[in-house]
DNA sequence: CTGAAAGCGCTTACAG
DNA sequence: CTGAAAGCGCTTACAG
């Protein structure tokens, strides 16, 4: 049952398998008649062209790479939706990976991709890119967009939000309820956007107590966090998720425990989630343009794999904003005094 | 920049491309000071074979294709999860598609995907299968897995849940709670799934009253019917959502229209998500595993592209089963009628 | 153990 | 307008 192929259609035709090509392709002038003859035969035969192997003289395998944590976490779906819609419209298919954050998983999942000849690579990078990575990321042949801002490097572009300004906001946001006591459930130690909402959401809260967890940046990992939290830092007043799915596990953990939201215990996370709105109470949050961040990273990757090799690395920057709801309100204390 | 190619590790280590690649794939017996020569070489030119150009004379493109209706929705993360993790398992590469459950972007993305000579497909379809579209599926030249079961026909594979049982345990279950008018957001009227998740639920309810709407499957068809429901028939007591994501809509009508879930209305889901313990309140839902058929899905694809052509298809129906939460309760009137 | 040849399915100058 | 040739990067019998 071998696939017909462009000789099948050729010898079909009488002619020879360049003319089908150029037939095929639109390219060159082709005799009218010779040409519906084609047509037909390719219709009868129901040929369909072989894209790896036109690929591999073009040069052009119209495949991409998307490499996420994890595809399960919303934020990610959303993301690779607006990354394969970006890819469909230009033509391209999107080869979705799972990394886990694993750094062997990961650099497997790259070498794979480019063993594959996709022409572009984006990537949420497992933790912190220094100098080697991004030499090794440069090294690829395939351009590289990064998911995380590389501090301070300039080798490989990034599409990012501000992720220092969203932890911020959520910082100043809590201390300005009148929280004094934080904790801040900060994903994993090493990924370059969690720290840098940690970092400004210490800056927001100007100094103020604040025990950081670390964790995956899953709901069971916000779940632990939580519970782990609770022992450890009973007086706690106010929470900062780095994400929205932590944020989620911790209400859940806070459910269990009988505390509530956000009477006893305030809570902010980062994502805005679609269903952050739904959960109980509705989460306090702030926005990330999720699909527009999927987007706008394929597109910028096609464009550097049509560019000259070598062009300067382009670094994007998404703004965020805060979205108040329901999870966060004054602490006990100072409720109380209001009385 | 050209890549560095099995010709330039070849001509560096003044062998044949023959006992390169033999030397690289293991194949045979190399003798051991040509080897590590070679294995120097190619490691100092950064090597990597170009898996297209070998994919192209094996046969083999290691990689498959899924096609889902939307990622965005967590059902399909879940299981899309599931093949990629199977598929890593295996060393293919999953393609993912979105085809919105719309007939022209499918049938694009399928002949896109054969195209690129994926091994397998494993596709939720947009609407019911019948014959010709079944035809139509088995001529493709690679295998297929469905994740809708299609009724009645015999030439194409498939994956799925009991849809039935489960519209049936959500309809007797809230009968058995007392309630008598129903309302059924059914979601895409083609779709088999939810087709049978519909006449499951009707014969749970033993032919009582049941408005059905339908819409997209997503949260805002969920919103949008719940809010056509509350002005159609106000004196529906429960509703069945066929899947997870539109009762989140209808959870987001109820509650901005001011009805109380479930003192007001009962509301009972399909998929059991792990946002949907975390809702206001906790939904009712029937839980199927999502995971565990995305990774059958693509383990039976690679089996079926193993097998000789033409092997019977098979048919794998998993299990679903109630979780009750808090999003469903007696009517008010029974309710009232306890006191 | 190693090389030369043929070929995977296609495209692209180059002639004619 | 069309064909013959060379080639994309690799593998796999087949000789030697």
């Amino acid at each position: 049952l071998g696939k017909t192929t462009i000789k099948d259609v050729a010898r079909e035709s009488g002619v020879d398998v360049s003319t089908v090509s150029r037939c095929l392709n639109g390219g060159g002038r082709i005799g009218p008649k010779t040409r519906d003859r084609i047509l037909a035969v390719a219709a009868r035969l129901q040929y369909r062209p072989n894209r790896v192997a036109r690929g591999l003289v073009t040069g052009r395998s119209h495949s991409l790479g998307l490499i996420v944590s994890d595809i399960r976490n919303p934020f990610f779906a959303e993301l690779a939706r607006g990354a394969e819609d970006a890819a469909y419209a230009a033509g391209y298919d999107l080869i979705l990976c799972n990394s886990d954050l694993r750094h062997e998983k990961q650099l497997g999942y790259l070498s794979s991709l480019v063993e594959k000849a996709v022409e572009g690579i984006v990537i949420n990078y497992a933790a912190a890119v220094d100098r080697k990575q991004e030499r090794h990321l440069a090294s690829l042949g395939v351009p590289v967009v990064l998911l995380n801002r590389p501090e301070g490097l300039n080798k490989v572009s990034s599409i990012s939000v501000d992720n220092y300004h969203g932890g911020f906001l959520a910082g100043r946001y809590l201390a300005g309820l009148g929280h004094r006591r934080f904790a801040l459930l900060a994903g994993p130690e090493d990924q370059s956007n969690h720290a840098l909402r940690a970092s400004g959401f210490r800056d927001g809260i100007a100094g103020a107590d604040a025990t950081i967890l670390h964790s995956d940046q899953t709901l069971a990992g916000g779940y632990q966090n939580a519970w782990k939290l609770l022992s450890a830092r009973p007086d706690t007043t106010a929470i900062f998720a780095s994400n929205d799915v932590m944020a989620f596990g911790a209400m859940r953990a806070l459910n269990e425990a009988g505390k509530q939201i956000p009477r006893d215990i305030s809570l902010v996370g980062f994502d805005n989630l679609q269903l952050s709105a739904l959960t109980q109470p509705p989460l306090t949050t702030i926005d990330q343009p999720k699909y527009e961040i999927g987007k706008a990273a394929v597109e910028l990757c096609l464009d550097l794999a049509c560019a000259e090799m070598h062009v300067a690395p382009v670094h994007r920057v998404f703004g965020v904003e805060l979205v108040e709801r329901k999870s966060a309100a004054p602490p006990a204390s100072r409720a109380e005094a209001r009385r």
